[in-house]
DNA sequence: TATAGGGTCTCCAGTAACTGGAGCATCAAC
DNA sequence: GTTGATGCTCCAGTTACTGGAGACCCTATA
């Protein structure tokens, strides 16, 4: 597989692609002859996990630690498994977050008549007490 | 309401409210005699619904459109409510995504048996299929 | 075999959305 | 009436890409 295929596959710009093999996210598995990124399977899974962790505010450093909980066999289990439930739970605050959105412009959504007339709601405000104290 | 206690109340950093100020996204309801930038409670609600978008990759601007929405009394409300569907069906390709991540997680979770042995599993990779063709 | 097109390479500059810091004003508390 | 926290502006730096130039490579068709 080469930079477009895998690009394509893991829903990634090819730029993207080339940049976190320069900073060493997801390293190709090789070269070809003349100089060509060659990706695997496994590569092709790192980046999909890349990108949805990006997507979700994940810094890249936080990526790499994600990443490397699946490669690094010399930590203890005990330790992944720390770090992961750590995610998780980011990730469910995140969910959390995510459905409050969906609730507000749906809301917004059912409120409009959808017809001429411009009567949609102002923003609603029912989403305090969420994002902090 | 000045800076610190929106900021606080709409879990962004200060310097990102008075940057959200300065490129017109959510700008204060008025000032102090003395500079201050106040807000008022329908700025904090915009300010933790921009929170939460920009949070799931919405750019800026598209902030900016889903405020719009809001406050725009000219704008049709069959204009609101098609904008406000495309950005729901966005929102639920998120949700979809952000399960996927929680269920790669969780299962690196679960094969860890939290103990010392080194026995975490490679990437899964049954991802497959969500991000692109 | 020539050539046209598309994909790939490196390198470098630019962008989006903040973020940090300097230098100075203001405010609340003691 | 000074001190510590908070605010102001302005400007430079950072993160994570993104676009473009110029050159190489690969496949297909003439």
């Amino acid at each position: 597989m080469n930079i477009g295929a895998v690009s394509k596959a893991a829903g990634l710009p090819v730029k993207t692609v080339r940049y976190y093999a320069d900073i060493g996210l997801v390293t190709p598995s090789g070269r070809s002859e003349t100089g060509y990124r060659l990706y695997s399977e496994t590569e092709l899974n790192k980046l999909i996990f890349a990108r949805r962790s990006r997507a979700f505010g994940f810094g890249i450093e936080q990526v790499r630690e994600l990443l490397s909980l699946y490669e690094d066999r010399n930590r203890s289990s005990a330790d992944v498994k720390q770090i992961a439930t750590q995610r998780l739970e980011d990730i469910d605050a995140k969910m959390q977050e995510l459905r409050a959105l969906h609730d507000e412009l749906s809301h917004l959504v059912q409120a409009c008549r959808g017809d001429d007339r411009p009567d949609c709601p102002i923003i609603s405000g029912f989403a305090k007490g969420v994002g902090a104290t």
